[in-house]
DNA sequence: CATGGTTTGTTAGTCAAGCTTACGAACGCG
DNA sequence: CGCGTTCGTAAGCTTGACTAACAAACCATG
C-alpha cells in the first residue's frame, strides 16, 4: 500500500528521466547485464531499454563491454555497464573540528581523490572560505567532468540547502548554493552531515529501507531514512537529537538544560568522564553511556518500527561495552515483536560516509541514482 | 530536495492516473473551479485540463456545477465541483471492545450512513463473521456505487492488507482482503486502526505533511506521516508503541515485562488509577501519566522533527491535565529549535476518525485522492 | 553438417497523453 | 458598438512507451 498524496503534475518527460534512473540505479546496484536482463529487471521492453541505452550510452554514463563470458543457448548478450567514472561529484565534508574534508566521489561511492584544509575553529566567512578553496582545488584536480558540488555540514539545512543554523561554525543564513554557485557553473546540493551518513550507507552499504544512523562525534545527531527516503521534518530539524534531555539530573549543557544526550554521549564529553574514571571503570562509564542512548533511541525504534539502528564514531568508544548496552537497552524498552528484529550495528569511525552520501545529494538529483 | 529511490518503471498510463487523481484531490480541497483554474492550480494546460475533466465527467466523479458568480471580464468560468457521492465507501471500524462500527463514507470523508455491531469480547471468526455481517448490511444500504472496502483495525497489518496479528481479537494471519473479496465484488484495503486516525486526521482536518497521532483507547498505538505518507516500518510494526517500557519499575504488564506505556496511559488502567486515588488526586494521577507519555513521545519528535502531536482518546482524560502535562514534559525535553514549533492537541473522542480514515485506504488507492 | 529452437537486439508501425497554436464564444469597459 | 480579455475547444505535433516481426548468432541434435 503505498499512501502518498499527489501534489504536482506529471510530464511524459518525468516518465523518461524516472525510466533512465531506473536503469542506471539497476546497473549500479546489481552490476553490468544485457539488454535484456535490463529489460527483465525493470518491467520495460527490450525495445524501450535499448533506445534508453542509446541515449545513456551516447552521454558516456554506460558502456557496451563485449559478449558475456560462458556458454549459452541463444545469440550472445552484449554486457552494459554503469561507467561510474563518467562523472566525479566534488564532495565536501565540514563536519570535522580540525578539518574540513573533500574528494572527488565517482558515481558508485569510490573515493577517487581526497584532499583536506586545516580549520581548527576558524568559523563564519573563514570557515566558508575554507570550504571554496577546497572544492576550487577538487575541481582542478578532476580529469573527468564534474556532475556537481555536493556539501555535507552539519546543523540545519533546508530544501534550498540554506544553512539555518550551524552553532559549531557561526553559521546561521548561510546559502551555499549561491555562494558555490557564483564562483562554480555547476549544480550545488546541500545537506545535514549525520543526513548525509545515512545517505551513504542507504546507497553504498544496503542498509535497508528504513533506519537510523546517530553520529556520535564533537556533537550527537541523527540520520533517519524512511521507506527508502531521507527524512527531514518540516522545520528541516529531523535528526537534531544531541539536545534531547536524557537525564534531567545530569550536567549542565551549553544550551541551558542539563543532561542532555551530546553530554553524555559526545566524544569530549566521553571521553574526559573515562579519563575521570580510570581505566578500571571504563567499560562502566561507556555501558552507562550507551544506556543513555538506549533511553533515547527505544521509542524511535517503536514508534517507526526501525529494524535497524547504526552508530557512528571513534570505534574505540562505540565498539563495545557502549554498543552493547545500548542494543541490549533498547532491546529490553521495546516489545519483543518490535525489538526482535532489530540490529544494532557500529559503522566504526567511517568518515568517508558523510562524503560519500554528499555525493549522493547530487547523484540523486541529477542523475536520479541512489 | 526529494531523496527517493527509483524502484519501477513508469508508463504513460501511471501518468494520466497521476494527474487524474491531481485533479480529483485540487477539487477536494480546495472546492469547486474553472477548467482555467485547475489548469493554473496543477500546472497542466487548459486542454489537458479539459480532456481530464470530460473523462471524470463521464465516470460521474465530477459535476458541471454552471456559471461562477460575480462578475469578471472574459467568458464565465464554467465552475467544476468533485461529486462527493459519486461513490460511497464502505468502512469499518474494528478497534472498539464493545461493538464494531462500520459506515457508508462519501469521498469527502462524510459519514454517510453509521451502523454497528456488537462484539463484546467475540475473536477469531465470530469476531470476523460480524465484520462480515457489517459489511454486509452497508453494501445492502448503499444507494450509490460502492468504490471499495475499507477496514481499519487494531493489530499489525501487512501490506498486503493481511492481519499478522491482533491480540484483542485473536487474529494471526487473517487474509481480510481474500476473506472480503470473496464475497464482495470490491476492492478491499485493509490498514492498522492509528494508522486510519492518521489518514484522517491528515486528509481531511489539514493536520500537515509531518505528524503523529496516538490513540490511547483500550490500547495505545500511534499513527505517523512523514512527508505526507503514512510510515508503516519494514515489517509493518510502526507505531506500535504500547508495549514501550516508560518505567521499568511499574506494574507488570500482560507481555511479561513491567511499566510498559500501555500500563500507565491505556484507558482502563488509567480509570483504575483514578478511581483508587479519588477525585482529589485526579488532576495528579493525569498528570503522571501525561508526563510518561512525553517521555515516550520526547525522543520521537526530536528524531524526526514533528511539529504536531495529536491525542486521540476519552475527551475526560486525554484533555487538561493530561494534554498539558504531557506537552510541558516534551518541550522541556527537546531542544529549544526543535520544541518550540511543536503543537500538541487533542482531537477528543472521535472515533469517526478510524472510519474516515478506513476510508482514505480505499480513495487513495482507487482514485489517488487523499 | 544442415536444421531447428532459443535468445538477443533492432526496425517499423501503433497508441496514449501530453503539448502548442489557433479560434469561436461570451463577457466588461470605454 | 468595437475592443480587449478570458474561457473552453479543435486540430495537429511531439514524446515516449508499446506490439509485432525479423535478422543474427548461438547450442543441440539427428
Amino acid at each position: 500500500m503505498t499512501l502518498l498524496r499527489v501534489t504536482s503534475k506529471a510530464l511524459p518527460e518525468h516518465n523518461r528521466r524516472h525510466n533512465r534512473a531506473l536503469l542506471l540505479q539497476t546497473l549500479l546496484h546489481d552490476g553490468a547485464m544485457s539488454r535484456a536482463d535490463l529489460a527483465r529487471e525493470s518491467g520495460l521492453t527490450r525495445v524501450t531499454v535499448s533506445d534508453l541505452v542509446n541515449e545513456l550510452s551516447s552521454e558516456g554514463l554506460i558502456d557496451e563491454l563485449g559478449p558475456r563470458e560462458g556458454a549459452h543457448v541463444g545469440k550472445p548478450a552484449q554486457l552494459i555497464g554503469l561507467n561510474v567514472n563518467a562523472y566525479h561529484v566534488v564532495s565536501l565534508d565540514l563536519s570535522g573540528d580540525e578539518r574540513f574534508v573533500g574528494a572527488l566521489v565517482a558515481i558508485d561511492g569510490t573515493v577517487v581523490h581526497r584532499l583536506d584544509a586545516p580549520v581548527h575553529g576558524a568559523t563564519g566567512d573563514d570557515a566558508l572560505s575554507t570550504a571554496l578553496g577546497l572544492a576550487r582545488d577538487l575541481v582542478k584536480r578532476s580529469t573527468v567532468r564534474v556532475l556537481g558540488i555536493g556539501i555535507g555540514t552539519p546543523g540545519v539545512v533546508d530544501g534550498e540547502g540554506i544553512v539555518i543554523s550551524a552553532p559549531n561554525l557561526d553559521w546561521a543564513g548561510i546559502d551555499l548554493p549561491q555562494t558555490f554557485g557564483a564562483e562554480f557553473d555547476l549544480p550545488v546540493h546541500v545537506g545535514n552531515d549525520a543526513n548525509a551518513a545515512a545517505l551513504a550507507l542507504h546507497s553504498y552499504h544496503d542498509a535497508g529501507p528504513d533506519f537510523m544512523v546517530i553520529e556520535i562525534e564533537h556533537g550527537a545527531g541523527a540520520g533517519l531514512i524512511i521507506g527508502n527516503a531521507l527524512v527531514t521534518g518540516g522545520a528541516f530539524t529531523a535528526g537534531e537529537i544531541g539536545h534531547l534531555v536524557v537525564d534531567p539530573d545530569g550536567e549542565p549543557c551549553v544550551c541551558g538544560r542539563r543532561g542532555c544526550l551530546e553530554q553524555v554521549v559526545a566524544v569530549p564529553h566521553l571521553r574526559e568522564r573515562l579519563r575521570r574514571a580510570g581505566a578500571q571503570r571504563r567499560a562502566s562509564v561507556l555501558a552507562d553511556a550507551g544506556r543513555a542512548l538506549g533511553y533515547a533511541v527505544a521509542p524511535v525504534v517503536a514508534a517507526l518500527g526501525l529494524e535497524a539502528v547504526v552508530l557512528c564514531g571513534p570505534a574505540d568508544l562505540v565498539e563495545g561495552p557502549f554498543l552493547d548496552s545500548a542494543a541490549a537497552t533498547v532491546r529490553s524498552l521495546t516489545l519483543a515483536g518490535t525489538g526482535e528484529g532489530l540490529t544494532m550495528s557500529a559503522a566504526g569511525d567511517d568518515h568517508d560516509l558523510v562524503l560519500r552520501g554528499s555525493a549522493v545529494f547530487v547523484l540523486s538529483a541529477e542523475l536520479g541514482v541512489s
